[in-house]
DNA sequence: TGCCAGGCCGGGT
DNA sequence: ACCCGGCATGGC
């Protein structure tokens, strides 16, 4: 990739850095939290995410022990607030199969499996796509994933970042960022701050940090 | 009041 | 290969 856009995305970085500070992704206290966060917040309000989780905390079922042994139908009924909660409960017994299936339902087993071959086997359980696969290997399992989501692309797409789809627009920024988990971890969730307050379809660009950049605000 | 939120699946062209 | 409806709650 050309040096312009190497320079472009270190400055889009510490623009949004020195705006927002750093944003300590993930807001979870576990990484089991985490991943159970990644799946509830498919199309989601964060907010509502939160909720679920608290309910899910209450009662007593975020480890894996208890997820897999939940009734399905209880399970939809504590992360009611997450919404789509039937497709979610499914989902999340879909990861914790694949688990305790491949690694005997210990995260820390997981650690022996190569990047490539991970992302692969994540991909497969259905209802986990591209982002929230990402999202589990960066936030939850240490892995220099590059997350792309909307407001990623959107931000991207109004700043002439020009990506076909979701992988070409990954490749973009893990080809001209250094393979840095601590790096991949913050540039993504600095998006999702600036994305959250100024990009939005409605919002306005006005007081985002990216907004002295050359950027189309109806892109 | 409607639109939106840190997607993904399945069926139709 | 794209396009669309469905899935559902809570906040603004």
């Amino acid at each position: 990739m050309s040096e312009s856009t190497r320079t472009k995305l270190r400055r889009f970085y510490d623009a949004m850095y020195k705006a927002l500070g750093p944003q300590r992704w993930w807001p979870g206290d576990s990484p089991t939290e985490i991943i159970v966060g990644a799946i509830l917040t498919q199309n989601t309000n964060w907010g509502n995410v939160e909720r679920a989780i608290a309910n899910l905390k209450a009662a007593g079922l975020l480890d894996w022990v208890a997820l897999r042994d939940v009734a399905p139908v209880r399970l939809a009924e504590q992360i009611r607030p997450a919404g789509y909660f039937n497709v979610k409960a499914r989902r999340l017994k879909n990861f914790v199969d694949w688990l305790w299936r491949k690694y005997g339902g210990d995260l820390d087993r997981i650690a022996a499996t190569g990047l490539t071959t991970l992302r692969a086997e994540v991909l497969a359980i259905d209802g986990i796509r591209r982002e929230t696969a990402d999202s589990i290997l960066l936030y939850a399992l240490n892995r220099p994933s590059f997350v792309v989501d909307a407001y990623t692309a959107r931000i991207a797409r109004r700043h002439g970042l020009k990506a076909k789809d979701y992988h070409e627009l990954q490749a973009i920024f893990e080809q001209n960022l250094p393979r840095d988990l601590a790096m991949f971890n913050e540039y993504h969730a600095l998006i999702v701050a600036v994305g959250k307050q100024y990009c939005r379809p409605t919002a306005r660009c006005d007081g985002c940090p990216l907004a002295r950049f050359p950027h189309d605000e109806k892109a």
